[in-house]
Parts: C-alpha cells; structure tokens; sequence
DNA sequence: TTGTATGCGTTATCAT
DNA sequence: ATGATAACGCATACAA
C-alpha cells in the first residue's frame, strides 16, 4: 500500500494539516517543523495522493490534448510542444487521437474533461458548433483554428501563401495550381481562399483550383495528373504529406522536379527535409504551436476571471529547398 | 458547478447510493428505477467524477505511456497502437515525452504512476537497473525491450538481420557493413549481436561493424563515408532514420543507390515508402507493439493474481523496396 | 504555529 | 431493491 499523508504524520510526531501544508504552503509552517516532515516524507517516498488533492481543490495539474492522427508528423510536432511546455509547468498530458473521426472528438474531449484542468484541441475538421458546445462546457483552447470567440493559437496561412506566390513568381512561374486539402478542414478553406485572392491580384498570373483531395500521400497522387494537365508550372499543396504524392505521381510519369514543375508543400514537416529533392514548404511553427496553446491555457486556468476572448497567431517562413527552381529550366541543359 | 450524483438522485427521487448503482452495477438495481435513473441522468448531463471514484476505488481508468520522443516517427507509431487499444478498452492514456533524456523517465513515471492502473514504458536507453526500481513500485510493461522478468513486448530483432542479410547474400552482396545506433540502445545491442553472429555463419561473407551513431539522420551522414571506406557493398542500419543519412551522405557523394552501394534500414516507418528511392526496411509491427503492450497491461491490472513473468514476441517482416539491388549492378548500364 | 474538524463525490457496507 | 452511513486522502476554515 501506498503511504499517506498520515502515515508521514505518525512518523513525523505531527498532524496530517501539517504535513499537508509543509508541502503546499510551506511558509506557513515553523521551519524546523517543515524540514523534520519534508525529510519524513522523503525519506518514507511519500507522494501526495493527486485524486484526493483533485478532490477537494477542483485543479488536476492535467491538461488534455486532442489531435486527429498522432502518427500524422504535423500532429506529432504539435504534441511536441505541448508535452514540452506542459511538463516546464508541473502539468501532466492526457492524449486521446480520434483516428481522423470528428465525429467521436466530442466524446473524447468530455471524457476527459474532468480529468483536466483544460483542453488543447486540435481538430482541424470538427464541426464549428461542437467547438462551441465544448468551449461552453471546459476550458478550452483550439491550435491551428480559429472558431469566434474560442481562444486560440492559429498560423498566418495568408501570409504563407503570399511568401509561395512570391517566391514562384520571383522565378518566372505565371501559372499556378493549389492542390487543396479536405473541404471541412479550416486551413484548407483559409489557403484556398488566400490561394485565390492574392494569385488574383497579378495580372499576369493566373491561378486554378484543382479541388479538394484527401490530406495523405493518395491524395497528390490523385491530384498529379490534374495539375498537370493544368497547365501549370508550379503547384502549391495543401500540407507536405500532399505535396509527396504530388513528386510521387511526377515520378511515375516521368516529369522532372523541379525542372518541368515546381512542388510547394506546407507544414515543413521533419521529414520534409530528407525527401529527394528536398521539399520547398510554407514552414509553420508547430512546436511552437503546441507550447503556445499550453501557455495560452495555463493562463485561463490560473487566473478564471481573465478575459475569454485570445488569440495568437504565429508568423510563418517559407523554406525553400530542391523542389521549385526558375519556369525555363526545360530549357537549359540538365545532367542526364 | 458539474452536476452531481447527488443532483441526479434528487431530480429522480431516489438515494445517492440508487444513482451510483444505476451506472456501475446496473443488474443489482430495478429495471423500472434503473430506467428512470439513466434517462435523468443522461438528461441532466451527469458525468461522474473520476476524482472521487479514484480515491475510493483505488482504479484510475488511465494508462500512462512514457516514449523519449513522440515527434519521432518510431514512437508516434507505437503510440498510435496503444492509442487504439486503450480507447476500445474504455481507458484513457497520459503520455510522457522524456526529449531523449533517459534521467527524467524515472521521475515522470512517478509522477504518473499515482494517476494511472499502469505504465508502459518504450525506453530503449534508460539503465536496466532503473527499470527494475520502477518495475517495483508500480505496474508495468515493457514495449520493444526486455529485462529479466519484466512483462514485455519485443519483436524479433534477430529474426529480422536474418532476413536482411538472407535478402543482401540473395542479391550477390558478400561484404555487409552494420551501422550502428547508439550503444546504450537495447535493440542496437540485440541487433548488433545478431549481425555478427549470423553474417559469421556463412563461409564466404564477411561482415563489418561500423560502430555506434546517433539515431538520427545526422548519425547516417556521419557513417557514410564509413561505409564506402568499408568496401561493403551493402548496408544495414540501426534504423531507417540513420539509413535516410546514409542515402543523403551517397547522393552527395555521388554513389547510386542501389547501383553502387545497397542500404536496408530497420522499423519500416510510414515515411519509408516516400524516399527515393524508396527504402527497403526490416518491418517491426511498431503499432501491434503499441496494441500488445497495453492488452498486456491490462491483463495484468485486471487480475492482480496474474503471474507477473509474461512475454510477448512479435514476428518481423523484411519489406523489400528500391534501395536494395544486386551487387553487380554497376557494371550494366544504367540510365544517364 | 499547530491541531481539530469538516467536506470534496463517489463506492461499499450494512440495514431496512 | 433501496437507503443511510462510513470511508477513501487530502486541503482548508477555524479553534487553540
């Protein structure tokens, strides 16, 4: 059997409300008192029972996250950072992945509501009114999307299309396809529309859509052809997972990269990097995300009368790499 | 302020202890009275409080998961099985991301373990002896490693060199070079061994062991130009992370893969099959693993009587892709 | 400064 | 079959 704040007690030769404020509110005990019942309850491996603190003070030092898919690298960095700025703060982490079903997140999340003190949800594809169902019944932060008044930590999308037109029409491209993500999925609807707008307003360029495909690697495999046959020379996908299906599919049909196309991905995922060629991609800080959401959280949790209303919004930077090279490479000569 | 058991009992006219009956043993309570219970219940939007049915229960519902680095596709993998298995338990799971710092694994285990029915632990480089103290103090299971009577899931290491080197000896390669992981790692050890001992079994092959990386593709870079400094025609690495290094440090050099050097890497992670090209890999069942360690745990919790020794091993699969060619392929020709 | 007493929300024991 | 009551381990208000 464990030992207990009693059985410290006994030993120490002192009250159970003692022991318990030796460790909690250590000031307000003599402190010869404080380091006799410190080293008992060391020295016997006393750890606090946390479902009777939990009990009684209402706090868990939990945190939940939600995320669609932890074996997705986007989701993975996200949790990342919370594990990491949760832990710098005494929080512990329950996880719960829904395996890409929105349907379920709602059951997950109240779960573990009571379990948490707070809840970062990651969920790119829930309806808007679950989100605001779950804001009203927990504390709640949303990473990488924004729903009215919800806090949340989301990412300039806008901007980061802006820097993947540039830098496309910076290397003469004039021409250019969004390979886009899930219809439901918030970012998707914010690049698309950015996609649209700021192409727009060239008048030299032009930009399509090609439409909406699944968030894996089939889903730019589906969409190589089409892009091809757009007629475009530089295609931006919806996340870097897309983007791979995209140089996949080039592959197979032997168009060379970045020769004949040039492949934007967003997300700059790790493995993004290793892909040959390398990956150029609108880099969002996930991490840094993750940590975001939690000291966003943390700060609704200590102080309940903070203001609900907050949003953070993370600068993004493109980071280019082999993929995208200048419009007339065709043109020049090439090994091989 | 959540509604309680006690609300529901009043709205329902009934006794608290009614309430608590109705959800936990719904047979020791009147179909008529259990019905009305429910149905008040779920209308009031009763959720019990897991607080409070810990402390008198002594069960959480919970399982923790401690990995050193959840961004790591390896970890995400298993995380992803134990995610799967705990949900369709009913159970919930902590994680714990130790950022490859094996000295704090032992903390954050105790911090979770009063939270928790149990623990799995994927802890390739925590000291053995650690794992006994943990092992003593609070349920546990092991997942890709084993350590005296500790319950374990595994996977066949050995198996799995057997059929890399079968596969490499098929394709002509009779010099064989191990790049190593890092030499705290209990599979690098088991893997290690085995290619020594298996490679030393056959008359006409030789074998070289490279020495110890790190487990990241700086690691593969790292042990490159060792291995063509080796004279071996072909190359199994720790995992497929280090083998992304080796294919990265070729391309640089200028050596074909699979022409002028073959390279077989080891868990076959998702991202495997996206290279180029595309890695042939000693495939663990990373998300079984995941599945296997928490049914274990489970099994253990739900009968304390059970015999602690128990032992899981899971077979591997070699999948074949195009990083592995024969060993004479330099000497055809070969496109460009 | 320290001890005593109360209660957090639930389950378990014992009456009825 | 149901209700009253105690107990889980701790934190806190209050008394000393």
């Amino acid at each position: 059997m464990a030992v207990s704040a009693r059985d410290v007690a006994r030993v120490a030769g002192v009250s159970v409300s003692t022991v318990s404020r030796a460790l909690s509110r250590p000031d307000d005990v003599a402190a010869h008192t404080r380091d006799r019942v410190l080293a008992t309850a060391r020295g016997m491996g006393y750890r606090p029972n946390a479902a009777a603190r939990t009990l009684i003070t209402g706090r868990t030092g939990n945190i939940g996250l939600i995320v669609p898919d932890i074996e997705n690298p986007f989701f993975a960095s996200v949790t990342k950072g919370v594990q990491l700025q949760a832990r710098s703060a005494g929080y512990a982490v329950f996880i719960a992945d829904s395996d890409e079903d929105p349907s379920i997140e709602r059951e997950l999340a109240r779960n573990l509501a009571k379990q948490v003190d707070g809840l970062i949800l990651c969920s790119p594809r829930a309806p808007g009114e679950v989100l605001d169902d779950l804001a009203r019944e927990c504390t709640l932060v949303l990473v990488n999307r924004r729903r009215g008044d919800i806090p949340s930590v989301t990412v300039d999308n806008r901007e980061g299309v802006r820097q993947a037109i540039g830098h496309l029409r910076a290397l003469g491209h004039r021409r250019l396809a969004y390979v886009g993500g899930p219809a439901t999925s918030w970012s998707n609807r914010e690049r698309l529309a950015a996609f649209l707008e700021l192409g727009g307003e060239h008048e030299d360029t032009e930009v399509v859509d090609l439409g909406f495909f699944q968030p894996y690697v089939s889903g730019g495999v589906a969409a190589g052809d089409l892009a091809l046959a757009s007629g475009a020379t530089a295609v931006l996908a919806y996340n870097d997972v897309v983007a791979f299906g995209l140089l996949e599919r080039f592959r197979q049909r032997g168009v060379r990269v970045p020769d004949d196309v040039s492949v934007v991905g967003t997300d700059d995922i790790p493995v993004s990097a290793l892909t040959s060629p390398a990956l150029t991609s609108v880099g969002l800080p996930l991490v840094s995300s993750g940590r975001a959401g939690v000291d966003m959280l943390l700060g609704l949790v200590g102080d309940p009368a903070a203001v609900p209303v907050h949003h953070h919004h993370l600068a993004v930077q493109l980071v280019v790499r082999g993929s995208t090279g200048p419009r007339d490479a065709a043109a020049r000569p090439h090994p091989g």
